[in-house]
DNA sequence: AAATCATATTCGTAAACTTGAATATGATTT
DNA sequence: AAATCATATTCAAGTTTACGAATATGATTT
């Protein structure tokens, strides 16, 4: 039967059963961000973000590019989010993604504008 | 942070990523059914269909309701099929999930509606 | 109450995932 | 080319998950 399809979806569904990494996918929603951005506001080693993005990222489910100092993370296709939106629906209807801006303790261009 | 929401979360993320069980899912998606259809659909041993029905009802996702000899087993909230839609279009948008109806083997009212 | 039916549970080992610690990389500036 | 910056990788121990084998349950019929 169609076998692969499903082992397909599997691996999409593990990359995202993570605490952390369903946390980041939900900062990456508002808009691309860099590690240290990320990193600042959930307040995590830096080489453990940077661990849960390579899962992401070798899923494609996130993609990368540097600008200057920084690498950004994007959400490679939206469904995923529709994904997590139809799951959240099940667990928490009343939940609502935060958008965190300009955030202290991050020091990319974004955040910390005068020392760039 | 609101942490035990990314936790509920990942616990349904965990049940869903397992090819049988999405592939089961997928069976329930037209229609309840019991113990011995999805037995004879996937061809596997009963004691381990069970083990996997037996997640994805401790994780809520799926119900059960005993029949006469038969346990039927129902999707409880439909939104868990839109999410494994969501994620489907992005693995394999082409792919349709397919309706097995009447089942060899299947000794149940439906499928061996003589033999009852 | 014994036999029969569909379904469920328990247990043990192997494989996979998690995460901290330590360290590496490689682009950019001095 | 050395220093500095953000980010990435590797390793290992602990924990969780997968799944086969064996067996149990509990409702129904004889």
């Amino acid at each position: 039967m169609n076998d692969t399809n499903y082992e397909k979806l599997t691996d999409q569904f593990k990359s995202l059963a993570h605490p952390v990494r369903l946390q980041i996918l939900d900062i990456l929603r508002h808009d691309a961000a860099c590690v240290c951005h990320i990193n600042a506001i959930l307040d995590q080693r830096q080489a453990y973000i940077s661990q849960q993005l390579s899962v992401l990222k070798d899923a494609g489910i996130v993609s990368n590019k540097k600008i200057g100092w920084n690498v950004y993370y994007t959400i490679t296709d939206s469904s995923i989010l529709d994904a997590i939106d139809s799951i959240q629906k099940i667990v928490d209807p009343s939940y609502e993604s935060k958008d965190y801006g300009v955030v202290e303790n991050c020091p990319c261009p974004k955040c910390s504008p005068d020392t760039n």
